[in-house]
DNA sequence: TGACATTATATGTTGCAACAATTATTGTGT
DNA sequence: ACACAATAATTGTTGCAACATATAATGTCA
């Protein structure tokens, strides 16, 4: 059914292989730190995002979009915005003109939330990453863009 | 995982988290495309993780081994080994000698899965992750070591 | 117009992960 | 020996994500 092909080369540098492994790694160490400091205002990764988007549409966006931008299934997305309106971060309300959709705005406390975490977030990037230097990052989103087939 | 939809000025400025983005987005790109092959056995990332690591301890370990191996926390390890269990992917039993701890193995149908997929998985790495070739992928593993604050 | 596809969102179910708290066993100091 | 800390695993609770399916509104075409 398989070939010898385990046996002898199992133990082959498999360098495709332990890339992603590192990748896998290094998106973990950096996604908790930013998580842990997301908590100071009880925020997930994906809702930071959320807010984020909302924010640079002021007029509100369909859940649809939303979902796009995110890369989320949708969905998530109503059960992830439910949370976020009981929270008072988001409003929704059916379009007028199309009933089928639901335009989703960030609330002025929303607004505060992720507003006040700018600085922090930032903060944190350059304390996590900054000790690569300009170059350095450059090449890395480079090959990271490569990676996954773009350019 | 977000738009990068921004002014090139905002960009400019914000170079590491532009960076961070980069991995969340490749990351769960590649990840996606594992997980689909995976789940061809009906396995998670993480159940195939551990089916790997119990491969390469055939006397079995304790559960804070694997989580420590796994970078995962303790009380998810005690459920996620209680669905493989369930599906007779691996055994468990108390110590005899310290009764606090729980000895896991990998049985033969979880071995028997777990070698189905190194043809497919090692594949799958090699067209993902392939076309960069050798230097680019050391170049990038070197980069993300960097990144982790490790060399 | 009416049948039917399309679009937008919601729901059901399952598994996964974070975090706090709990139970059981073992080790340690007096 | 006994109180008590330390260790190992488990349980409770909540939120998140994948996937299939359902509901509602709109568009299309005979």
């Amino acid at each position: 059914m398989v070939s010898a092909k385990h046996s002898g080369k199992a133990r082959q540098a498999n360098l495709e292989e332990n890339t992603f492994l590192e990748l896998l790694q290094t998106t973990d160490r950096l996604s908790r730190g930013v998580a842990a400091l997301l908590k100071t205002e009880e925020l997930s990764l994906t809702q930071y995002n959320v807010l984020r988007v909302l924010r640079g549409s002021p007029d509100g966006l369909p859940c649809g979009e939303i979902a796009r931008r995110l890369i989320t299934r949708e969905p998530d997305i109503t059960r992830l915005l439910d949370r976020m309106e009981k929270r008072g971060l988001i409003s929704r309300c059916r379009d007028a003109k199309d009933r089928r959709t639901v335009v989703t705005r960030i609330t002025a406390e929303g607004l505060d939330a992720v507003n006040r975490l700018d600085e922090p977030v930032h903060a944190l990037h350059r304390m996590q990453l900054g000790h690569l230097g300009h170059e350095h990052l450059l090449s890395l989103t480079g090959l990271l863009r490569q990676a996954r087939g773009e350019q």
